[in-house]
DNA sequence: TTGTAGGCGTTATCAC
DNA sequence: GTGATAACGCCTACAA
């Protein structure tokens, strides 16, 4: 592999028998400079092909104009168009995105998080692994005063900021709802619940059991990985319950999916003898029969909510200390799999 | 926002009374630093909390180990099984990606394309936008010997090379397999056919017909968007045509799935009025119902086939240019949708 | 086996 | 308005 020799602002200078401080002026539109040399400058650029090195730059001003991100999978529709929405203003921001996945994995978390520091992102953007215990792999950009986002599955802290929906409201909406529609006896089959996505919509479906008379036990709950195979065995497992349930809450589509696949294909009829409701209103519930109530979650929205905050904390124009958590607006989306009217 | 000083490998010297060209050799293994030595820099280091400072090295390299990718959209499950497989390997061998997306516009691949070039990455993975006429975006890269990869959507280029699978064949084997199953008259719905993907798929399609002695005619191709709205369009679409089709085949499942549910809205029985059959084995094949008949399209195989190749010719392991075509394995698979017997 | 010195390309600080 | 100079932190001939 050969490299060709790069202009730089040097060779422009020598061209231009200008000094190398004016053209590297000139070239970011300083205001000191006339217009005319400006004009000549770029001019020449272009002539020369010359394009800036970001890495002079970089070492130069101690910025790297990178930001980190962190996401559990990337093949999730919900990760996926978070990462659209991030990318979106990163992209018209001038920064660029480094993507890693924890494949939900603590261990890979936070070999990543090593990696994104040793490349001194300027800033992180974070939903933590499944099995995360602690947040110390973080410490180092704390320390170091390296602003740290937290979205969706996020970790309280008072110096991070957090992306959220309230999942607590909505996992009882939820609820709420399958009662109304007649349920007595509702499963919640979610996540691990030191997440607080699973843990704050497992307390909004215990509250609204509890709001509506309705006794909660553990034998209701089931903590599965969440994936295509954890519905396909959790409808298996409903399916050899002695007393099976009436309604089920699933905390995301994919399983739900595939559960309620699992139940029809055995003869139960949904919704009239299993509600079934999901949540993140992923495309596959408008495909699947009947289309899957969920909750709508605006991932794109909170990409760029996330990505916006942090950027604009980068860039000095608000800090992002002063808010340290959103709640970006979601709702309950009814659909035929649990409505029995 | 303040920044810490950071240790350099000066700092470290001064601490170890050494020279900075020992330390900076002994933090990466060089062969003649005594063990002693390296062991007493590694320990100062950590104690010392020191990083390498990546902008300088990759200022003094001339390389920048960082990998740019550019797709047509995040939001897709295929997409995001080969960025899984790229992550993994750039991950692994100490590379970073840097991801963009085209939203299948020409124009916006072009800028992509030049931020890319800007930063100055050492290669570049490309699946290429709907609407893109020709490859002009990327002669700064050729010209400079940056190497450049497309997987999927290619643009066959003698100094690029290609990851792809056989559209050809897989086209055929769709077709021929609804013709099997007793298909006259059967309709290909498809995206822009100037990419490689769709057109060839549309050519194995065509041979497949006369093969089978079945007369090929414009009016059984749609080229649409391929999203989930361009499906529920196809399928009113069809539902409106004087002469209805008894097979359909599109390019891929999403678009699939929610053409198919708007034939069942509207009592059309699958597969035996219609039999339908789609490209990509996304997940969402398994849970519609009845399945979905695809072609299994390994994303994640292809990411890491793509990232390795480029890799190993950065690093020096291999030269890309020896095999400039890699075509990876994929079958059909014959779910309800289309299977009458 | 270790040390010296110069340069990678840019920008901030002074000076004029 | 423009120019000279000194860092930013690292790497690698070349010297010792």
């Amino acid at each position: 592999m050969h490299k060709e020799k790069e202009a730089t602002i040097y060779d422009l200078a020598k061209a231009l028998k200008l000094s190398p401080s004016t053209v590297s002026r000139g070239l970011k539109d300083h205001p000191e400079i006339s217009k005319s040399t400006k004009k000549k400058i770029s001019q020449m650029a272009k002539q020369m092909e010359y394009r800036s090195n970001t890495f002079a730059s970089n070492l130069r001003k101690q910025r790297t104009h990178t930001i980190g991100v962190i996401v559990p999978r990337l093949s999730s529709y919900f990760v996926a168009t978070v990462l659209a929405g991030m990318e979106k203003v990163a992209n018209e921001k001038g920064y660029n995105l480094i993507i890693s996945q924890s494949l939900e994995s603590e261990k890979k978390e936070i070999a990543n998080a090593k990696t994104m520091f040793n490349n001194r992102v300027d800033g992180l953007l974070v939903s933590l692994a499944f099995d995360t215990k602690d947040v110390h792999h973080f410490t180092n950009f704390i320390q170091k005063n390296i602003p740290l986002v937290f979205f969706d599955r996020v970790y309280e802290h008072r110096q991070c900021m957090s992306v959220v929906i309230d999942n607590f409201k909505n996992g009882h909406a939820v609820t709420s709802h399958l009662i109304e529609q007649g349920c007595k006896r509702i499963t919640h089959i979610t996540g691990n619940l030191h997440r607080n996505v699973y843990k704050e919509r497992f307390e909004g479906y215990k509250k609204a059991l509890h709001d509506a008379g309705l006794v909660y036990s553990n034998e209701l709950l089931m903590v599965t990985e969440m994936n295509e195979q954890a519905g396909i065995d959790a409808g298996n497992t409903i399916l050899k319950m002695k007393k099976m349930p009436d309604g089920i809450f699933l905390a995301n589509d994919v399983t739900a999916a595939n559960c309620m696949r699992v139940l029809k294909q055995n003869g139960i009829k949904i919704p009239q003898d299993i509600a079934i409701a999901g949540f993140n209103n992923d495309p596959i519930t408008r495909v699947v029969e009947p289309n899957l109530t969920t909750v709508n979650y605006p991932g794109y929205e909170m990409g760029i909510i996330a990505a916006t905050s942090l950027i604009n904390h980068l860039d000095g124009v608000s800090n992002i200390l002063t808010t340290n958590k959103i709640v970006v607006k979601s709702e309950l989306i009814i659909r035929e799999s649990s409505l029995r009217k």
